[in-house]
DNA sequence: CGCAGTGTTGATGAAAATCAATCCCTGTGG
DNA sequence: CCACAGGGATTGATTTTCATCAACACTGCG
């Protein structure tokens, strides 16, 4: 069965035909979320692990005064934490950006398919291992990368995990991120997002409109962003590595374009 | 065997003597690593997990134009991603911040007590889920902690941290982070860590000298930091949640003492 | 002694937040 | 079909936070 998690995990390890179906077996009937609920709440005993079918969610934290951050967004084959249900009490809520489709895997029907099959340990392990990688990236883009860099490094991160579920194509991918998103998942402001927005496009570096996002100049934007699509881990086989800045300080550079 | 790694174990569960003795086992003897000094490099192929038994170190990231980020830090009991070794290439480097001594656990010892002892097998996954939640609350700080916040959550973590191996009292902790190491890891300049620790001296939270914090008024520390130890996941038990700000947005605020 | 790393200070400028209006879609109900 | 509501996008003016630049003091150490 092709669905976006098998095609998340086939990036990590091959499976059989018999990984696949046993995947199929344990997701329970997807539930539908919609738009701005929460898919599971802070302090939950996690029992069941969720898997994205469609649509985009998020891990995030909301302090009392209203301050809002992201934490990593869930694409379609992303699964809310395989192994969480190891741990006490979840610690971040997470909730649906847009409507989301939603299927659980009940903790032990989990256990019994990693014990039976070793391909789908090694991938549930890789996926998880690869989501920390993703985490420590959004570290180095929060600490280090300016504004116009981080929107850059989103973008460019969004378009290959989507590639991954073969949900974006060469040049253009589905963007449901509102600017309120934006600004919450690179711990800006949405005035200051709109306006780094504009000085990409300014700089014909992508457009975005009706939610979905075109990079126009892969190259700069990479470059721009310091892209390196290595720690996506996704396979070097796939991966567009073609733009995978061949480093040296010193050339053009897209910078000179912005203001 | 009484080491800072079992000592955090015991944490997530409680290891029998036979577990501290598998691990005992398959340590290999400790190496010393000197202050500054990479433990593993960039781009290695990772075969084997380190262990750090003293001293400091951190995961980071370095720009060609000389920026870093600090994205984590690694104290005693602290291994470097137990199942490190399912992966490709490492996308990060790891260096000592103090001197250090690191003692390799082989990937295939690794396996093989993982295999032998579930209650280990537990540890090991536990300690990763607590790592990452770690990563996602330094994505938090970064992302929409002000300067003092920030600081101040990261001595409240550190402090919780180093309690849970024994190598903390009741108010104050080893601290030998420079001022370069803080601002790198909390992704701002030494300059202005230094004009935020005096505000916090000020205020007279904390005292800051010899490498050594001292906290000196923990409840005020924790509610300007907003600090809740549960994303430790160190066990509800030991950990000193008297301090977990019981919320209600309206209370005195350290943050009046702050210019 | 002198050096290097660290801590500290002041002056200045850039990046981003804040405040406050619009404007513009888009879906909804009359 | 149109008016309306509401979230989202955009703009300008202003303030705050933080970075940058440039000294200089302190400390441990060869």
């Amino acid at each position: 069965m092709d669905t976006p998690l098998t095609r998340k995990l086939n990036n990590f390890v091959r499976l059989s035909a018999m990984d696949e179906g046993l995947i199929a077996d344990v997701l329970e009937p997807p539930r539908l979320v919609e738009a701005r609920v929460d898919i599971v709440e802070e302090g939950e005993i996690p029992r069941t692990v969720n898997v994205i079918l469609s649509g985009w969610a998020c891990r995030y934290r909301q302090f009392e005064d209203g301050r809002r951050q992201i934490i990593s967004l869930l694409l379609p084959g992303d699964c809310c934490d395989p192994h969480i249900p190891l741990l006490d009490r979840r610690d971040h809520a997470i909730g649906a950006l847009t409507q989301v489709s939603v299927a659980r895997i009940g903790g032990s029907a989990m256990a019994e398919i990693m014990a039976r099959s070793p391909t789908l340990s090694l991938a549930f392990h890789r996926e998880a291992l690869a989501g920390a990688a993703i985490q420590r990236e959004w570290t180095v883009s929060l600490g280090r990368r300016s504004g116009a860099e981080r929107l850059a490094h989103l973008f460019c991160e969004l378009h290959a995990r989507l590639r991954a579920v073969s949900l974006a194509d060469e040049t253009s991918c589905p963007m449901p991120l509102t600017q309120p998103d934006l600004a919450d998942a690179l711990g800006q402001t949405t005035v200051h997002i709109n306006r780094t927005l504009q000085d990409l496009r300014g700089a014909s570096l992508l457009t975005l409109k009706g939610r979905r996002l075109t990079v126009l100049d892969s190259a700069s934007l990479c470059q721009l962003a310091k892209f390196d699509p290595l720690y996506l881990h996704l396979g070097a086989s796939r991966m567009a590595s073609r733009h995978a800045l061949p480093s040296g300080p010193d050339r053009p550079g897209v910078a000179d374009r912005l203001p």
